[in-house]
RNA sequence: GCGCCGGUAGCUCAAUUGGCAGAGCAUUUGACUCUUAAUCAACAGGUUCCGGGUUCAAGUCCCGGCCGGCGCACCA
């Protein structure tokens, strides 16, 4: 294929049409530019022709015609899906189309599969995700959706600069999988003859970096947990995770709330959304409520970590759920939670004191030493993010570990292992600190009014093909 | 992993009870000096996801497999 190189550019369909928004039907400006895009439509009319052009800002018609266009024949019979640079005036058509009116034209790469039916795009889930360039330039909103979750990318980053975080990152690639509650994916080093895992969540290693004096930290990465695809899980996916030290789980509520109202507001340019046809608001604080609360409301009796276990298993059983003889009553009790509550929490919530026995990185309430200061964010009926003052004391955390232990030994596959690392550096000293992690795609969904997490997932995890 | 639904031309979709596999767009050829999913005419385009089976006859019915969507489970 003979074509050029590079093509110089200096014009774009977007602000052209708001910089010459002014010109009269028929007009012309006497201004030449030179644009470049792929070619989206075209409309041959004997010695004239209309082409639409789209690059990265919007789409503007080309106007071709015999008598002013070199090479008018080929320009004619250009394929849809053709890149083409063009330098010609900006001119208003008769009909009142903005046009660039084409002088000299150059094809910069040829389309040489046809793309989807012009008017209904792409629809095939299998096309659309193994063939997301097709997809991207045949249906325009699936390129606004990953503009959406970049937007939110950065304004996450911008805002935890802002607030004075260092941005680092940690390794994916480690001896255990730890920091979540989760099965990994395992893979080898050869030089090293060692057995990997990637990692299932950042934050041990963060936690690490806050001891070796990094006040404020975050990683804005993708973690890998190895478990089943829905509209919701991707096996790889986006967490922000960030840690501050001197703070409380209260404080990272307060700071939570208005990172995120913030990202709606920089991305939408307003707190108040609307998803799936539903209204909720972003806009901060939002409303804090315990567990057991909720729990309780929801199951019509008083229920907390402190209810016999004995009691919490029936009304599980009630609703169907089987209870391993591994769970005490915290797991019970969040697990109760999760069935009456989780997808009935529309607006924006805090779930806060979640039971120790689910939370084995989180430092326990003063008050109730069953309990932690730990938190959850809830909206739309899924959980957003996760939050925690930090368990620093490093004997409690062995401790924390050897359950999670005793578990993994009676067939929990998700439960930690312990890291003898970790506790070593809690013994160097982790001040107060709180954490919080934030799944991206799940806040970018919301934003981008998405119900499939692979729309805001450039290629989503497929299954291979096996031809 | 389990259940339900789906897979027909490059794309979007039809095809009655099991009875000759079609249309629009795209591609190719031609007409057309202001089109807007332009229009008009013509040509071409098929392993009906794959492999078996039932039948005089299978896109259609049965079995197995592949891929996808949704739900469940797991999880964020």
């Amino acid at each position: 294929m003979n074509t050029p190189y590079t093509f110089d550019h200096n014009a774009f369909a977007g602000p052209l049409r708001s910089a010459y928004a002014h010109l009269g039907d028929g007009e012309e400006s006497g201004d030449v530019v030179r644009v470049a895009g792929r070619l989206m439509l075209m409309r041959t009319q004997g010695k004239l022709a209309f082409a639409t052009l789209r690059d990265s800002s919007g789409e503007i018609q080309l106007f071709a015609l015999a008598a002013v266009t070199e090479g008018f024949e080929g320009f004619a019979k250009l394929h849809l899906g053709d890149w083409v640079g063009v330098s010609g005036e900006v001119v208003r058509t008769k009909r009142g189309e903005l046009s660039v009116k084409v002088g000299t034209w150059v094809r910069l790469a040829e389309a040489q599969h046809n793309f989807g039916d012009k008017w209904a795009g792409i629809s095939d889930f299998d096309l659309r995700y193994r063939h997301r360039e097709a997809d991207l330039w045949a249906n325009p909103a699936s390129r606004d959706s990953l503009v959406r979750r970049s937007q939110v990318v950065r304004s996450l980053r911008e805002r935890c600069w802002a607030a004075n975080f260092t941005e680092v990152e940690t390794p994916m690639l480690n001896a255990i999988a730890t920091g979540a509650a989760a099965r990994p994916f395992r893979t080898f080093h050869h030089a090293l003859d060692s057995e990997l895992f990637l990692r299932i969540a950042p934050e041990l290693w963060l936690k690490r970096l806050v001891v070796g004096g990094f006040e404020r930290v975050f990683e804005l990465g993708r973690v890998f947990r190895n478990e089943g695809l829905s509209p919701r899980h991707n096996p790889e996916f986006t967490m922000l995770e960030l840690y501050a030290a001197y703070w409380n789980y209260l404080d990272m509520m307060s700071f939570t709330e208005e990172l995120v109202a913030g990202v709606a507001q920089d991305v939408l340019g307003t707190t108040e959304v609307q998803y799936q046809g539903r209204p909720f608001s972003f806009a901060a604080p939002w409303p804090r409520r315990t567990m057991a609360e909720l729990t309780s409301a929801a199951v019509g009796e008083e229920v907390s970590v402190h209810t016999s276990r004995a009691r919490l298993v029936e009304l599980l059983s009630a609703r169907e759920v089987d209870v391993p003889d591994s769970w005490g009553p915290g797991r019970c009790l969040a697990e109760l939670f999760e069935v009456t509550c989780e997808d009935s929490l529309w607006d924006p919530v805090f779930v806060t004191d979640f039971p120790v026995e689910v939370s084995p990185l989180a430092r326990r309430r003063e008050d109730d030493p069953e309990l932690t200061e730990r938190f959850e964010s809830y909206a739309a009926g899924r959980e957003l993010s996760n939050g925690f003052s930090e368990l620093i004391d490093p004997v409690d955390q062995r401790a924390r570990f050897e359950e999670q232990a005793r578990l993994a030994a009676a067939g929990d596959d998700e439960a930690m292992t312990i890291d003898e690392d970790y506790i070593k550096a809690l013994e160097w000293g982790l001040p107060p600190t709180a954490g919080l992690g934030v799944g991206v795609d799940r806040l970018s969904m919301l934003i981008a009014d998405e119900s499939n997490i692979r729309e805001v997932i450039a290629f989503p995890t497929l299954k291979p093909r096996r031809d």
